[in-house]
DNA sequence: ATGCCTATAAACATGG
DNA sequence: TCCATGTTTATAGGCA
């Protein structure tokens, strides 16, 4: 009876089992208050930094752990740094016994990287996770430490001309202050972004009358080209010398000025490399919240924060003899630090795709937000706030097909060997039956950018985070005729995912199964034979039997009237583009960004999970859809029901995959009311 | 603990 | 008989 039985062997297996379940376990960590203090952004910033960083460690960790045994076993590999030296005496507290694992994730390089990942000593899972965590890290500390050189670095600026007083650099000086500010603000932006983005994934609680955060009035949206010229200044950093540029070069992280100012050498024994940031601010206005004294970017809670290393210090002197033993100017450093720049960058670039999103949300949604507009680029993330706040329930993006991470066609960037690394072909290995739903909250959906996304499945065997009969459905309904035959289905789940390219005895039972036991699904009888087509009302009437049923149903409705929705909605957004990529690159269960939105979702709790799961409907399965129907359901706004519904649905060639809002819709006002 | 959902696998039916 | 198409049953895992 199983036609295909032969063709294909469902190689797949229980390998792929969500890694991220495993992660999420572990990846718990204190969540630090809720930060709802504007004035205190440095502080919240450090503090989610933290948590973020500790999270995707820990989540990494346990991963690591498991399979850095079977690493050492088959391949006792050791590349350039794989291993960090020092190795035992450090983390008296940090005891796990993965040193190796933790290092080795953090010295990886790119080459390393796709080395092992050829070889498939790690998972891609673990890679993945790998990349996740050094993003984390990467993103914080370059945020941090830019935040602190460039403070310092005006600072110095002013210093200099005060005492200086020299009218004939006067001028230049001045105009190197204008850039040094400007630097700031970029600096200071990308901070707020990313607190934002932490705020919109959860890990920040925002209250509902808190509309206006601090952060708004500097958060205006970094152009990608700005982040470039931040980057580009990070990475010349060795080699350029503040001293000598004007405008931007103001950011010399290797040799600040340290004679300029006395008062700010220190710590010049540190690493060069570093010396800026013992420097630090002295009379900063901003930060230093933390790290009170021996404030290092690199030092924080008695620990050693390069990336890999947990050592743990007494105090700051050892930490800085370790800094210098340890983190010398090496090959290794230097390629952890590569490796950081480009995490950095991905992470970058992320961003700008989520203000993207942002941008194209809210013009959909017509919200007027403070901002500026539509172009893609800038976004901001003032919007974001008041967006969740005000049209808590439009959010939701769009409905089209889950973002496409990195997409296999479109690569992100040249530097980002991460990414391209870890690509979707290298890891369907795993490939098998979609059945782990990783959490449904990680799917989701659905940016604008169909076309990515398309391209994307098209050519990645990735599994796509949908329930077949959403697939299904979206086929029919893509069709002219809103009708397909069996086989027509067949070649559409071909021909629009790679990963249907396989296992195809597999799938296509599924698909017929699926076909017979929806009842959305009808079969009509035709000239030609039998087409199917999809009966919206009871694809709608899915939902709400079984929500309205669940108590859980309350909650979403009491969630989604409030804040939660939108907040969930631009959550998933998110998590989906940064997911989704990594995600879907490894094998579909990997835990890429994923650890890290586990992490952030653990933070967030309830709040998001209520809000948007949808419990077992929209969930079932990997489908985005979830999030588009509490939105929807709310009764926020009138407009936001319909309009979001229909445009999403409308807007996008795709709205299939957004489909399920429709049925939430229904679903929710019938059952809810 | 329970119920619902989805994914899978597989048996079985039917018609060409 | 083979195959495609459907239907149905059973099982397992996730989730609320």
């Amino acid at each position: 009876m199983m036609q295909e039985s032969g063709t294909e062997a469902t190689s797949n297996g229980p390998a792929n089992q969500n890694g991220a379940a495993n992660v999420e376990g572990g990846a718990r960590d204190a969540r630090p208050r809720s930060v709802t203090t504007p004035s205190a952004l440095d502080i919240a910033a450090a503090d989610l930094i933290h948590l973020q960083q500790h999270q995707a460690l820990q989540v990494a960790r346990q991963i690591l752990l498991q399979q850095q045994q079977q690493q050492q076993q088959l391949q006792p590999q050791q590349g350039t740094g794989l291993k960090s030296p020092k190795g035992s005496e450090k983390q008296p507290s940090l005891q796990v016994p993965v040193s190796v694992a933790m290092m080795t994730p953090q010295v990886i390089t790119p080459q390393r990287m796709q080395q092992i990942l050829q070889q498939q000593v790690l998972s891609p899972q673990q890679l993945q996770v790998l990349l996740q965590q050094q993003q984390a890290l990467m993103l914080q500390q370059q945020l941090q430490e830019f935040y602190k050189k460039q403070q310092e670095q005006l600072h110095l600026q002013l210093l200099q001309q005060q005492h200086v007083g020299a009218q004939s650099k006067e001028q230049q000086q001045q105009a190197q202050r204008l850039a040094f500010q400007q630097q700031l603000m970029q600096v200071q932006q990308l901070q707020q972004q990313h607190l934002l983005n932490l705020q919109r994934q959860g890990l920040l609680t925002i209250q509902p009358g808190q509309t206006t955060l601090p952060l708004h009035s500097l958060t205006q949206g970094m152009i990608p080209a700005e982040l470039q010229q931040l980057w580009k200044e990070v990475t010349n950093v060795k080699e350029e010398n503040s001293s000598s540029n004007n405008s931007h070069r103001g950011l010399d992280l290797s040799s600040p000025q340290p004679p300029k100012n006395p008062l700010l050498n220190q710590h010049a024994s540190t690493n060069g490399q570093y010396m800026s940031h013992s420097l630090k601010r002295e009379g900063s206005t901003l930060d230093d919240h933390h790290h009170s004294h021996h404030s290092h970017p690199l030092y924080g809670h008695g620990v050693c924060k390069w990336p890999g290393c947990e050592a743990v210090f007494e105090d700051f002197q050892s930490f800085l003899k370790h800094l210098n033993n340890e983190h010398a100017l090496d090959d290794r450093s230097t390629a952890q630090c590569r490796v950081q720049m480009q995490v950095v960058q991905q992470l970058e670039l992320q961003l700008a795709k989520d203000k993207e999103r942002l941008q194209a949300m809210m013009t959909h949604l017509h919200v007027k937000s403070t901002e500026p507009k539509p172009t893609p680029q800038p976004l901001n993330l003032v919007s974001n706030v008041t967006l969740s706040k005000t049209a808590p329930p439009e959010a939701s993006p769009p409905l089209s097909l889950p973002q496409t991470p990195t997409t296999p066609t479109a690569p992100l960037t040249p530097l980002s060997q991460a990414y391209s690394v870890i690509t979707p072909n290298s890891l369907h290995h795993s490939v098998g039956p979609m059945r782990r739903r990783y959490s449904d909250k990680y799917n989701m959906p659905i940016s604008p950018d169909i076309v990515q996304n398309k391209e994307f499945y098209m050519n990645a065997e990735v599994r796509p985070p949908f329930t077949y009969a959403s697939l299904i459905r979206q086929a029919i309904l893509e069709s002219p005729e809103k009708q397909l035959t069996l086989n027509e289905i067949y070649n559409w789940f071909t021909r629009m995912f790679a990963y249907f390219r396989r296992n195809a005895a597999t799938w296509k039972n599924a698909v017929r199964h699926n076909l017979s036991l929806h009842k959305c699904f009808v079969r009509v009888e035709n000239v030609k034979g039998a087409v199917w087509t999809v009966d919206e009302l009871e694809f709608q009437k899915r939902r709400p039997q079984k929500i309205s049923g669940s108590p859980a149903l309350v909650k979403n409705i009491q969630t989604s009237l409030g804040y939660g929705p939108a907040l969930s909605a631009a959550f998933q957004a998110s998590m989906a583009e940064n997911n989704i990529p990594l995600y879907t690159t490894a094998s579909i269960g990997s835990p890429t960004l994923n650890s890290l939105a586990n992490a952030i979702r653990e933070e967030m709790n309830g709040a998001m999970d209520h809000g948007n799961s949808n419990g077992s409907d929209s969930s079932p399965g990997r489908s985005p859809l979830p999030a588009m129907h509490h939105i929807k359901e709310e009764p926020l706004d009138p407009e936001d029901h319909e309009g979001p519904l229909s445009l999403v649905m409308t807007a996008n060639h795709s709205p299939d995959f957004g489909h399920h809002r429709d049925y939430d819709d229904d679903q929710g006002h019938d059952d809810m009311l």
